[in-house]
DNA sequence: CCTTTGCGCGGGAGCGCTCTCAAGGGAGTC
DNA sequence: GACTCCCTTGAGAGCGCTCCCGCGCAAAGG
């Protein structure tokens, strides 16, 4: 009697699902399936005309590697994932993100390798997430923009998956990270204030569970420190990169402070908000109030008057997030390597030009 | 003798990479390897008791279904691929695109799918891409932003791949797209600046080789020829969404009709970039031009005065994107179905407020 | 002429998982 | 008490691919 759930045809390597497998490519090309996987996989000893058979057959019968397939013998799966938390919404407000993902595409793209983003949205999300990123789905792990002492990037890092962070971590930890230097570049601003003959400047500082907000108060700390002067908290008020909490936190300053006479904020966001505030409240910019903001985006062009900005360089930074886990992949025991790199004041209307130097 | 090359050890289910398999988490169970692969597939006739030590033993062994495995049988990968070609990097100008991303991300995200991204930056890429999508490495496609005739989306379609687009193809195809009302926006703009006494409209388009340009200079000859009133391609100039372009454009327009009164700009970028040139040439808006943009980005907010802007739903448009996908990855055999969102437009300063109406 | 060398190739096992099939066992029925 | 019936379980095959092993054949050396 016929039984049923056996195999009623031979396969001869069809899928049934209408795509080619490497057995069928095989057959056509007269080789044996070893040899048709030797020409997908980039081996040297192959004779030319057995590897012209089998790219003819490929040709032929359209066909692709199953990647699955693939993944599950050689334990990789060329593609590498890019984790970008969202608690707050601002991280989409300001382009850092996309330029960000370019840099980073550029690099992976090159050694043909699939950038996977991964943005959980909710405690459900970030519960699953270590357990995917844990599971060999990706080779590697990019991470941006995390807050407080978020334990994931250590986890993964512990269970064997090359890390590489964006920004450096709240914490001490032996995973690498590539940052910008954002002491350096809040303290050539502030330094830049000081210079054009202001005394009584405020700050809006970023989030400070987060180390670009934590570093950018230091560098304003440190310019007025190396200038003599005195740290006043009064003139330091908390944001969250975003604009609204920028207007708001210009308010909160000059409600303080009537007499301030610079300002640096640590987001170009939260600089077009302290603009909105000055205006409301007739300052002049940068006669009465000179305003400088940090990185320079499409914002910082768009205002009125435009914006002096710290300029940093995010494709740079994509790109040697990148390097950096590459480097991890091919030698696989790496960890506690930094990259910083430079920023770079850039002065427009909001200070100096027009001001009263 | 001792056989090289025969496994030495027993298997006992390990990896030797260090994750657990079925294999095991089943042996420590006290199960077989099928009972506890159907506790993972969430298949109903299990009994609670092996369900129990299932879960337990999973938990120990920290362990983790490896995807890999999964998808060679099932045919499944439980993710989708969103992709973006980027000729120009205007899309990376506003934020747009991450408003998409997380729309499409809340609803994936509900049915445990996984957003890839997928960026062709080169040629090279976008060759390498059409491959990729159909070896079967997504259950289905999303696509946004696509410029001229491109044969992809219809191609992978035709591959047997669910696609759905974002914004309306440039030719007509078989393909399932969402869009949002490009035409009526822009219409209800120009309609607008006509109500506030506006004879001499400009326009700014998009990019005319995409539907969101072509389809919102639509909107403005529509609105004019329903106002009687003569459609001149003196006050058309073509950009490309970008601010530079924008500012170009609108010299452009100065020097062609030095008397005009008003501009539709297809994009907020553009209509930063017009004011900034309007700037220049001293005019006064709203007074002396009227200005009104297109996407209701951060951008309108920001400028000096605030633009007027054509609200676009693009979360909801995400969402709508993988809803439609959804469907099709339920009942392959889908195809034509479209789906239109309501734009609305917002009124600022850049028009009537403090206008001479 | 036979032996050595080595390149290219095919056989075959196995990656970790799902799913079909049939068997086992307990409860319910007459 | 014997017999169904159904619910749960385990055995086993196979998804498409890579890679290890060893064979065979042609060229080179003695």
């Amino acid at each position: 009697m016929y039984k049923r759930g056996v195999r009623a045809l031979p396969r001869n390597g069809a899928t049934g699902n209408g795509n080619p497998t490497l057995e069928e490519v095989a057959r056509v090309a007269g080789v044996s399936r070893a040899t048709a996987s030797r020409v997908f996989t980039a081996s040297p000893k192959v004779s030319p005309k057995a590897r012209r058979a089998v790219e003819r057959a490929a040709e032929k019968l359209r066909y692709v590697p199953n990647r699955a397939a693939r993944t599950l013998v050689t334990g990789r799966t060329d593609s590498v994932g890019l984790v970008i938390p969202e608690p707050t919404s601002f991280l989409f407000g300001d382009p850092f993100f996309p330029r960000l993902v370019r840099g980073i595409g550029e690099v992976l793209s090159r050694r043909q390798l699939q950038l996977v983003l991964l943005m959980p949205q909710s405690k459900e999300d970030e519960a699953r997430l270590e357990g995917y990123l844990s599971a060999g789905h990706v080779d590697g792990v990019l991470m941006v923009s995390l807050h407080g002492n978020d334990p994931l990037p250590e986890r993964v890092h512990r269970r064997g998956t090359p890390v590489v962070l964006g920004g450096k971590p709240n914490v001490d930890s032996p995973v690498n990270y590539v940052d910008v230097d954002n002491v350096g570049g809040a303290r050539s601003a502030v330094e830049h204030l000081i210079k054009i003959g202001r005394r009584r400047i405020a700050t809006v500082t970023g989030p400070l569970d987060m180390g670009a907000g934590v570093d950018r108060l230091q560098g304003y700390h440190d310019a007025l420190r190396q200038a003599g002067a005195q740290i006043d908290p009064v003139l330091q008020e908390s944001g969250d990169f975003g604009q609204p909490r920028g207007a708001k936190a210009m308010e909160a300053l000059l409600h303080r402070r009537p007499d301030l006479d610079a300002v640096f904020c640590a987001s170009d966001a939260m600089a077009a908000g302290a603009l909105e505030t000055l205006r409301r409240h007739k300052r002049r910019v940068p006669q009465d109030v000179a305003v400088v903001g940090f990185d320079d985006s499409t914002i910082a062009t768009s205002t009125v008057p435009p914006l002096s900005s710290v300029r940093q360089p995010i494709e740079e930074m994509g790109r040697e997030m990148a390097r950096l886990l590459l480097a991890g992949l091919d030698s696989p025991p790496s960890g506690g390597k930094r990259v910083i790199l430079a920023t770079e004041l850039v002065v427009r209307a909001s200070s100096g030009k027009g001001g009263r130097e």
